[in-house]
Order: C-alpha cells, then sequence, then structure tokens
DNA sequence: AGCACGCCGACT
DNA sequence: GTCGGCGTGCTC
C-alpha cells in the first residue's frame, strides 16, 4: 500500500498537489499540519497538509515530502473550509489565502548555501577569476548564499557559475530550510545542587574571601531565594549591584548553574482587570438589544453617534465571553489601533488582551497565533484585517468597529476579502455572534437593517449627555468675493481659532491631501512636471524640497525654472496639508502646530507621538488627512475646521458622497468631547450641497435614503453585485486589447448582467503600468456562483492565450 | 508566483 | 564573446 499527501501550497495555483508519503508519516499526519515539500527544481515550500490518500494513479511523477515540520495541526478543524469560501467567494486560490493567513515565521521557504566541497583540492591557476573570487570567499567562511555571491561578483546571475562548478566539484549546495521564529527567553540563576546544604554553602562562602562581589551575589542570591526556585538573572544581577562579567566567573566555576526560560512577548503579568464602568441608561438599553439580537443568532449592527460610548458597550460584551471561556475577536482599522484604545483594553483585560496587526513584528504575531490555537485561555484579539484569518479554537463574539471604513477589503494583493464581510460568513460557521459598529454604517450594513437581515440598535446621545458639536458651514465663494480670505483661511475660522486659543483650548484642521500642493505650473508655458512611470502630476512638499509621486514614490527636487520653457515664473495650483500648516504659522506666529498625515507617520512609533503632543499639550493645532479621523480622543479640542469640504465630493465613485458624509462626520466627532459644546466650521464652495447639509444637522437618514435610491437608479450596490476585471501592462495596446478581448469573451454571459468597459481608470498608468478596468454588475435574481464560475472560466482562457501572456488579470469581486 | 531555459540585442 | 532582458513553459 502507498499513501500520498494532498498539500495546499501558497501560490496563486487553483489546484492541491499530491507527495508521496511513507505508511509511518500517514499515520502521523493530521490535517492541518505543516510539511516542507521539494517544489520544481530546487525549492523548497511550507505546505498545508488536507488529505492523505491511498494507491492513487497519475499520469506525472509524485515526490517524496522533504519532512514534516509539525507535530500537531497548526489549524483549526474547519479553518480550511473558511479558507475555501473566501477563494471561491473572492476567485483566487487557496494558496494566497494561506498566504495572507499565516505569519510570515510559519511559512518556512528555502534558500540555496553554497559551500565548499572539501574533498576535491584544486589549485588557483585551474580556476577562472570568479571561481577564484568565490572560492577565496568560501576560504573565510563556511557557507554562502546566492545573493552574497552576487553582490561579490557584482552581477545578477550567478546560479550558471555556480552549477558549473558544482559539476566540477569545487562546490556543494544546499537547500536550507530556516525557521526565523525564536521564542523570547530570560536566563535563570540557581545554586548548583552541590551547594544547596547549608554546610556546604557555608563553607564556599568562607572560601571566597578574596573574591567580595562573588560573595555578594551568593548573599544575594541566598535572601532572594524564597523555596528553592531559580532567579531571574536580571534580577539578581540589580540586586546585587553585580556585574555580568562576576556572575560569568561563578557560572563557569559551575557554582551557579543558568537556565533558559521562554517567555511570552505577549502576555503580561498575571493581573485580574479593573472594575468595568457602569453603562448609563442608553447604553444599558442598547446592551439588551443586542444581547436580544444574539439570542436569535443575528448580526447586530451598533450605530452609536461619535463619543456615545460604544466601546464600553463592547467592553461588557468582550467580559461577559470571556467569562464563558470563549474568544472574542475585535476588528478595526489598522490605523485606529491605536496605544490609547488598546491601551484602554488592557485596563480592563489586562493579560487576556492580544494585539495582531502589521507593526508588531513577526514573532509577536506567532505567538498570538499559537495563543488562540489552543482553548486553554479565552483571549480578546484585538486586530486589524487579517486577525480574521487566526485559528481561533472557540470564538464567541466578533466585533466589528468603524464597521464603514473601506479598508476592511484588502485590495493588494489576493485574496481581496472584506473582513467585514467574511467575519459574518465565519461567524456562521463558527457559531459566533457579529456586532459590528460605527457612528456612520455603511450603506450596506444599513440597507441589511432595513431588510431584516441584521438588527439595528441605537445610540442617539453622546455619553454624558455632551452635545454634538456645532456644525456652520462656510461659503468661501463669497468671502473670495469680499476679500475675508487669508490664503486658505477664512475671518469666520481665524476668529474661532483666535478664541479657542484664549480659551486655553486645541484646534484640529482638515485637509484631505498631504504635501504642499498637488500641482506645479509654469505660468507661461503652462507645463505641469509629470512623474515619469505614472500618469499623475508631481505632488510638491515643500518640507523637504522634493516634489514626490503619490502612486510610486518617485522624486526629485522642486525646480528653479521650467523644465519646458526656463520660465522662473512659476506656480502651484491646489492645496495639502503641508501649505495649511505653513499658513497657520503665518497667521498665529506664537502658536504650535503639529501635523498628521502619511509622511509624518512613516516611522514606527511616530504616530504614538504625534498623539501624545496633542494629549500633553505641546501643540495648539493639529492639522492632517482622513487620519484625523480615526478613533482619536482629544479632551481639548473645542473647534474642528475643515479647510474645503468639497473636495471629496467630486471624486468620480458612486460611493464619494457616502464617504463624503462619513469623513465630514468622523471629524466633526472629534470636537468637544468633554462637557463644553463643541463647534466645526465647514469651509466650502458650495454650502448648500445635500451632502453638507446632511452633514450639518447630522442626518445620517436622509443622506441613507438619497444615496440608496441613486444607488437603485444607477444600479450599485446594495441593489447589484459588482465585480472589477483589472488588466496591467507596460504596453498601452496590449493593455486594452487584452479588455477588449475579455469584455468579447463575456458576451456570452447570462442575459441581464451587464459588462462595462474595458475602459482606462483616471490614473492610467502607475509604475509603469497601464491599467484598464472590466466591470462586471449583476442585480440580486442572479446567482453569483454561476457568473463567477463563468468568469474564472474566461479568466482561465484568456491566460493561455500566448499573446495576453505578460498581461495581469486582477479580479476583485465585491470592488470598492 | 517563482524559476529555468532559450533567444536576442548591446556592450565591457 | 558575455550580460541582462524578456518570452515561454512548468510546477505534484
Amino acid at each position: 500500500m502507498s499513501y500520498f499527501l494532498d498539500v495546499i501550497l501558497p501560490l496563486p495555483l487553483e489546484r492541491y498537489f499530491s507527495y508521496r508519503i511513507t505508511a509511518a508519516e500517514a499515520g502521523m499526519i493530521q490535517l492541518g499540519m505543516r510539511v516542507a515539500v521539494p517544489f520544481g527544481k530546487s525549492k523548497i515550500y511550507t505546505g498545508i497538509a488536507v488529505a492523505v490518500r491511498e494507491n492513487i494513479e497519475v499520469a506525472y511523477d509524485i515526490k517524496d515530502i522533504e519532512f514534516v515540520i509539525d507535530e500537531a495541526p497548526i489549524l483549526q478543524k474547519g479553518q480550511i473550509k473558511f479558507w475555501e469560501w473566501i477563494a471561491s467567494y473572492y476567485l483566487c486560490s487557496v494558496g494566497q489565502v494561506m498566504k495572507a493567513a499565516l505569519p510570515k515565521s510559519l511559512l518556512l521557504e528555502s534558500e540555496t548555501i553554497i559551500q565548499r566541497n572539501e574533498e576535491t583540492t584544486v589549485e588557483d591557476d585551474e580556476l577562472t577569476d570568479q571561481e577564484f573570487l568565490i572560492m577565496e570567499a568560501l576560504e573565510n567562511r563556511k557557507a554562502m548564499k546566492v545573493d552574497e555571491v552576487a553582490s561579490l561578483l557584482d552581477r545578477k546571475t550567478v546560479l550558471p557559475i555556480l552549477r558549473n562548478m558544482l559539476s566540477k566539484h569545487l562546490i556543494i549546495l544546499q537547500e536550507e530550510l530556516y525557521n526565523t521564529y525564536r521564542a523570547k527567553t530570560e536566563k535563570y540563576i540557581s545554586l548548583a545542587p552541590e551547594f544547596q546544604d547549608e554546610d556546604a554553602l557555608r563553607e564556599l562562602l568562607d572560601s571566597m574571601t578574596r573574591a567580595p562581589k562573588q560573595r555578594e551575589v551568593l548573599m544575594t542570591l541566598f535572601m532572594m531565594r524564597a523555596g528553592d526556585k531559580p532567579v531571574k538573572s536580571k534580577d539578581l544581577e540589580t540586586r546585587s549591584k553585580a556585574t555580568r562579567a562576576v556572575m560569568k566567573s561563578l557560572i563557569d566555576k559551575k557554582i551557579l548553574l543558568e537556565t533558559e526560560q521562554e517567555v511570552s512577548r505577549m502576555l503580561m503579568d498575571r493581573q485580574t482587570g479593573h472594575e468595568l464602568y457602569e453603562l448609563n441608561d442608553a447604553q444599558e438599553v442598547a446592551y439588551n438589544e443586542i444581547k436580544t439580537a444574539f439570542e436569535d443568532d443575528k448580526v447586530c449592527l451598533l450605530h452609536g453617534v461619535t463619543s456615545s460610548g460604544k466601546t464600553e458597550i463592547y467592553v461588557k460584551l468582550i467580559e461577559e465571553y470571556l467569562v464563558l471561556g470563549k474568544q472574542c475577536l475585535y476588528l478595526l482599522p489598522e490605523i485606529a489601533l491605536t496605544t490609547q484604545l488598546i491601551g484602554r483594553l488592557q485596563h480592563y483585560f489586562k493579560h487576556q488582551v492580544l494585539v495582531y496587526h502589521s507593526k508588531y513584528n513577526l514573532n509577536e504575531r506567532q505567538e498570538v497565533w499559537n495563543l488562540v490555537l489552543d482553548a486553554h485561555e479565552p483571549y480578546v484579539v484585538i486586530g486589524a484585517r487579517s486577525a480574521l484569518l487566526l485559528p481561533f479554537a472557540d470564538l464567541g463574539l466578533i466585533i466589528v468597529d468603524e464597521e464603514h471604513e473601506t479598508s476592511f477589503k484588502q485590495f493588494d494583493p489576493a485574496p481581496r476579502y472584506h473582513a467585514r464581510d467574511s467575519s459574518i460568513v465565519l461567524g456562521k460557521m463558527k457559531s459566533s455572534q457579529i456586532l459590528l459598529g460605527s457612528a456612520t454604517p455603511s450603506l450596506e450594513s444599513y440597507y441589511n437593517t432595513t431588510i431584516g437581515k441584521f438588527e439595528l440598535v441605537e445610540l442617539k446621545k453622546r455619553y454624558n449627555n455632551v452635545l454634538m458639536p456645532e456644525i456652520n458651514m462656510i461659503d468661501i465663494k463669497e468671502k473670495h468675493r469680499k476679500k475675508r480670505m487669508t490664503g486658505h483661511f477664512s475671518d469666520t475660522l481665524i476668529e474661532a481659532m483666535t478664541q479657542a486659543f484664549k480659551n486655553d483650548e486645541q484646534v484640529i484642521l482638515f485637509q484631505n491631501r498631504r504635501g504642499f500642493a498637488p500641482i506645479m505650473e509654469c505660468n507661461t508655458c503652462g507645463h505641469a512636471p509629470q512623474c515619469p512611470n505614472c500618469d499623475v502630476s508631481l505632488t510638491v512638499h515643500q518640507h523637504r524640497g522634493q516634489m514626490r509621486c503619490h502612486y510610486c514614490g518617485y522624486h526629485t527636487f522642486i525646480p528653479k525654472e521650467c523644465i519646458a520653457c526656463s520660465s522662473t515664473d512659476l506656480d502651484t495650483k491646489g492645496f495639502g496639508t503641508e501649505q495649511i500648516e505653513a499658513e497657520f504659522l503665518e497667521i498665529f506666529p506664537q502658536r504650535k502646530i503639529a501635523r498628521m498625515d502619511l509622511d509624518t507617520t512613516r516611522g514606527k512609533y511616530s504616530y504614538e507621538k504625534l498623539i501624545d503632543q496633542v494629549e500633553n499639550r505641546e501643540v495648539d493645532a493639529l492639522v492632517g488627512t482622513q487620519m484625523l479621523t480615526k478613533g482619536l480622543d482629544f479632551r481639548h479640542v473645542s473647534l474642528v475646521g475643515v479647510l474645503n469640504a468639497d473636495a471629496m465630493l467630486n471624486f468620480p465613485d458612486f460611493r464619494s458622497h457616502e464617504r463624503c458624509f462619513q469623513l465630514l462626520t468622523q471629524v466633526a466627532g472629534r470636537a468637544g468631547r468633554t462637557e463644553k459644546r463643541g463647534t466645526v466650521l465647514l469651509q466650502s464652495y458650495n454650502p448648500y450641497h445635500m451632502i453638507l447639509q446632511q452633514v450639518s444637522t447630522y442626518d445620517y437618514k436622509t443622506m441613507f435614503k438619497e444615496q440608496l435610491q441613486d444607488r437603485y437608479q444607477f444600479k450599485y450596490p446594495p441593489y447589484q453585485r459588482l465585480i472589477r476585471i483589472t488588466f496591467k501592462h507596460r504596453d498601452y495596446n496590449t493593455t486594452l486589447q487584452a479588455g477588449e478581448w475579455f469584455v468579447g469573451a463575456l458576451n456570452q454571459i447570462e442575459h441581464g448582467v451587464e459588462v462595462l468597459g474595458p475602459e482606462f481608470p483616471p490614473v492610467s498608468r502607475v509604475r509603469n503600468l497601464f491599467n484598464v478596468h472590466v466591470l462586471v454588475k449583476m442585480g440580486k435574481t442572479h446567482s453569483p456562483e454561476t457568473i463567477k464560475g463563468f468568469i474564472a472560466k474566461v479568466k482561465r482562457s484568456f491566460e493561455s492565450i500566448k499573446q495576453y501572456r505578460a498581461v495581469r488579470c486582477n479580479i476583485d469581486v465585491d470592488c470598492y
């Protein structure tokens, strides 16, 4: 009897791969364990075992697995089912889901290691120059990697040379798998057993008259030891005021024993959390409504105005599930995962809080993975999108906070999944309850409450009955006419700021564009510098003296004169946060301002530093992009100014109005979070625009109704499903033809399904690749499975056309 | 995707 | 010649 194993490989390939295993391996391999398998000519990959089979017959040669990596599965039972759902719904391979799910430290990959073949001796003059260089380098160190050889020889392709050397038996090539995960350890010290009894210890101490420091260490150890447990090396070092060298000599003399113990990076000391705050009446009502919805196994949408105390309700729910021994998942958009919020949760739940997002390093992520895999103790995981793919042993509750945020949808690379939508499917599979929360729910979710699919729970008042900020519109068209503008600030805004500063309050300024100005233009010839790689003009960043492309990162110095006509009469068009910062300092030279945008928050802790600066009142004002809208909670901000509220209304996108409403409502919510009522000033050229009116009156329901009508009329979600197919290639015509071919092939699609395009998007070239879009729109009467199956089939035929081989083709289901 | 192989044009 | 670019085929 021979045995075979089907594995998932982390590749964008449809099928699973089969390998030969021994009977012993067949007996011990469990599904969900990792195996190392050879793939292609030389690579070794990590695969996930999905099925053991007996005596299969296939037309190709089957390879043996390399070895079994795990002793126990690293996935939960049924987790592959969830992966398969994501893959089929979002049209990608299960391997791509695997790649997104596993922390990199669990994904071993091989690397070729070059070593000298000690069995052959050669004379130097038998070698070519390059061979000589390699052999010489291998004299000094035992092993080299391929890219090290490449940089040594200063050439890109070295494998042919290496293979030639291998055939001459000069070197040995080896595929090395390495595990990047290292458990964190702490050193512990204990007294060697022969000195454990008192007489022996006394004798030892007496003999140490010439080593007072070492004696001191032993005395301290003796005092610290409660029972015979080893003590932390660090503690002993500080308590006895000894140096590492003194301890080392004691260890070397075998008087002390040093041991290492693994410690967790994630778990803090075990303390119990704080008492929870009492919920107020409104929160209590909402809480009970949520519980009722959960009893009917319904997804619940909590629509609570900014600062209404949604977090307290989450905390109470989480506590309840933790007490039952169930795990909880608290999903947030990446940038809302601030130390502020994490601190708050740790305050309640102490060591039971685990954090999972991209700013955490690989080792920390793997620890979270291991902890939730095991059901021994319940944890609450706070994390971004990808935390949904963790191997939860017993998940009781999923909270998706800021549910409307578009960053819950992964854009690139595949799997292009939506964490909110997928969490509902996961919840069904694992019988967990789902709570969505937002001050500005997405139209889709709110719509679901109106058709009875979700349950709606509302919090209409702010916590402690603080009033919603007063929102006033400022017509800047008129202000310009009356010459009441100073740069981009209206007199009204300046007055309000002056007053706020006088009251010792802080101000937030919102401009949803970074840099100084999006365009630099020559007044003589009209030439505007463009990115050489992308179809956009370069944004001026005065601060760094650069012009930058926001799509590919290309940058160059700001020219003194026009590149086209050498005129020095250059001007900027439009404005961003940098310019507002500069204008602010001209108007208020005595005041301090901080800027929060992608440019100032690149470092690991720069975001936290900025928040601290505002909290500690080191700055009077904060100017920023939409980053400002994400869960910041500043107590001394009384005024929010939006410099140009229309900027967001004019995007060619069916969600732009909804998004504008959400963004403005969220920034407005940053004002007056305690006692005093806050003020919001919206500067606009078009203050009577419906959306701006709805923002200023907090009229979510009217916005919802009107937008929904538009969506119905123009056939958009939630009434229709959208699938976008994108083609990318460096040649304009090839890209367009690829799109045309695809649309042609799609004309067999079910009657009533619309296929739009091919069309170049507004920015048609990015990083030297042209983009072409094709949009498929289908009504709810069509079966999405059938249509997706058809699209997948067309894609397969497309990929077999030689002419289009180099054209990348992406499918984005439920695209944003 | 990632990699090898093979063909071709452009340079030390 | 020799190197890197790029198209093509393949992966149990």
